[in-house]
RNA sequence: GAGCCGCUAGCUCAGCUGGUAGAGCACCGCCCUUUUAAGGCGGGCGUCCUGGGUUCGAAUCCCAGGCGGCUCACCA
């Protein structure tokens, strides 16, 4: 990307001439003692005369964000990786004949500079700089410093830039590895153990969804990018795994919007031997230990929204939320009927929906689930939407499976895993025939899998938690763009 | 995939019913030893997203396309 630019040529100038005089305005490393943070947190405080008779010399490398020159004296503010600026001051009188280097910088290069700290006539805690070092020199103009870069593309194409000069962004990301940091120190706490299952599957399978295909040269084989890692991590509980948890990425090749990026963050867990009751709770304490280590409380905002994760959190059966809708089960479980009552509550039914698909699951989406602001289970869902978890024993058209939903949004799925391999086999074909009446989304028959099964496999509890949503929620971040530090974008030009 | 909105200097934006490109910041030059968006004086900087069309003349109007945002659809 060589661009003509005049800004550029005259910061291309300013190097040659650094070269010229001797100078290296690329280090191969700079030794910073401090950090901006922890010189401001530990000298802030003190006043001028107390600083002095302390005489701390002092270390520090960042990016120039701002330089006030006055022929003799120059101003400068870095920042560094604690996400923190301090002030630096270069006089003449100190640095004597090295003082013009300083006409060779520019807001964007990166610098090391040592000296002694003082105070300001203002009060700020600045760096009397003695010796310095460009230690990256910068030929690209960055955003002015008052309004900062907002242009929403800029800031997802150049993450770099909107990183360097928009300090919430980097908040937000630190709150994502605050969040993923809990929930593996919340389940290695427990015993479960960190695997990885493969992300190139032949058959993609452990969700409803549309995967990537990609060919394997050596193998001539084609392959899927993961859809879930489900059926994979199921296979390790018939290995003998009683706790085990993955996070990683999930691909669907489906629409982007601001709650869906193409590859996401999953994380799927399984205990062996416990159901989807014990998962409820289990939720509660997981995501309120992820929302206390990040945010700090469990009453925060959601933009218009006061969100109170305190448990424990409210429970409805799918057709009991139904009910309250005024739809009855009876009526919901009529194709015809349902369909018909929908027009007449004006919900918005696809035309295109495939036959096999229930109406039930369209009026749920559109009804009950905007209205789930405060965390919501969501129980017993009809065992035709969930092709992998185990019947209720008491009534065998539903299974045992809850939802977690937030602010009208899905954060959460689980259910008390189906571990018998007739059964499995039976679903499998009932997708399949779904599949033949035009749903694109059922499930493929996987063989292996159903192997697995039939050497047993443990009752369990298994639950799959949408990352990236959890970190908006905790963010309070409104598109997935904000929490996805490079989103998928078409490319440029 | 559909609808609406946007795209002008490095950044943030103005530019009316068409008359030939502007501001602030940033940048360059000079002055300035305590500034905090430093200040003063002077200066430079454009593929007006791209390609067509209408017109004597297009950043502006029309058509097509690109990229982005929002809403909807699909989904987590």
């Amino acid at each position: 990307m060589e661009e003509i630019n005049e800004l550029i040529e005259q910061r291309k100038k300013k190097l040659a001439d650094l070269r010229a005089s001797g100078i290296d305005p690329y280090y191969e490393s700079f030794q910073a003692a401090d950090y901006a943070r922890a010189l401001l947190d530990k000298y802030n405080e003190l006043d001028h005369d107390a600083l002095e008779s302390l005489n701390r010399s002092s270390s520090v490398a960042g990016r120039i964000l701002a330089m006030r020159n006055f022929g003799k004296l120059a101003f400068v503010h870095i920042s560094d990786a604690s996400d923190e600026k301090i002030q630096l001051c270069f006089a003449r009188d100190i640095l004597q004949d090295r003082f013009p280097i300083i006409k060779k910088f520019d807001v964007g290069d990166i610098v090391g500079v040592s000296g002694r700290l003082f105070k300001t006539k203002t009060g700020e805690l600045t760096v009397e700089v003695q010796d310095f070092k460009i230690v990256s020199k910068s030929l690209r103009p960055l955003p002015e410093k008052w309004h900062g870069l907002t242009d929403v593309e800029t800031r997802y194409r150049q993450r770099y830039v909107d990183l360097i000069v928009n300090p919430a962004v980097k908040k937000t990301f630190a709150m994502r590895s605050k969040i993923l940091k809990a929930i593996r120190d919340f389940l290695e706490l427990r015993g479960f153990i960190e695997v990885e299952t493969p992300m190139m599957h032949p058959i993609a399978g452990g969700a409803a969804a549309k995967p990537f295909k990609t060919f394997h040269n050596a193998l001539e084989l084609d392959l899927y990018l993961r859809i879930a890692p489900e059926l994979y991590l199921k296979r390790l509980l018939v290995g003998g795994y009683d706790k085990i948890f993955e996070i990683n990425k999930n691909f669907r090749n489906e629409g982007i919007s601001t709650k869906h990026n193409p590859e996401f963050t999953m994380i799927e867990f399984y205990i062996a031997y416990k159901n989807y009751q014990y998962l409820m709770g289990f939720t509660e304490e997981l995501i309120c230990e992820a929302a206390m280590r990040s945010v700090g409380t469990l009453k925060f905002k959601y933009g218009e929204y006061d969100i109170d994760l305190t448990p424990p959190w409210q429970r409805l059966t799918f057709f009991g939320a139904l009910e309250e809708k005024g739809l009855p089960e009876a009526v919901a479980r009529d194709p015809e009927k349902s369909v018909q009552w929908a027009r007449q509550n004006g919900i918005n039914i696809p035309k295109d929906l495939p036959k096999g698909k229930p109406i039930f699951d369209e009026i749920f989406s559109e009804l009950v689930e905007p209205e789930l602001i405060q965390p919501t289970f969501i129980t017993d869902y009809p065992v035709e939407i969930s092709p992998l978890a185990k019947r209720k024993k008491d009534n065998p058209a539903l299974v045992d499976r809850f939802e977690l939903f937030v602010v009208g949004r899905e954060l959460a799925n689980a259910f008390t895993e189906l571990n018998d391999p007739l059964d499995q086999r039976e679903r499998f074909m009932q997708q399949a025939e779904a599949r033949r009446q035009g749903d694109e989304e059922a499930q493929s028959m996987d063989e292996d899998f159903l192997r697995a099964l039939e050497y047993g496999m443990p009752p369990a509890a298994g639950e799959g938690i949408g990352i990236d949503r959890l970190v908006m929620l905790l963010t309070d971040s409104h598109s997935i763009r904000d929490v996805i530090l490079f989103p998928q974008l078409k490319t440029e030009q």
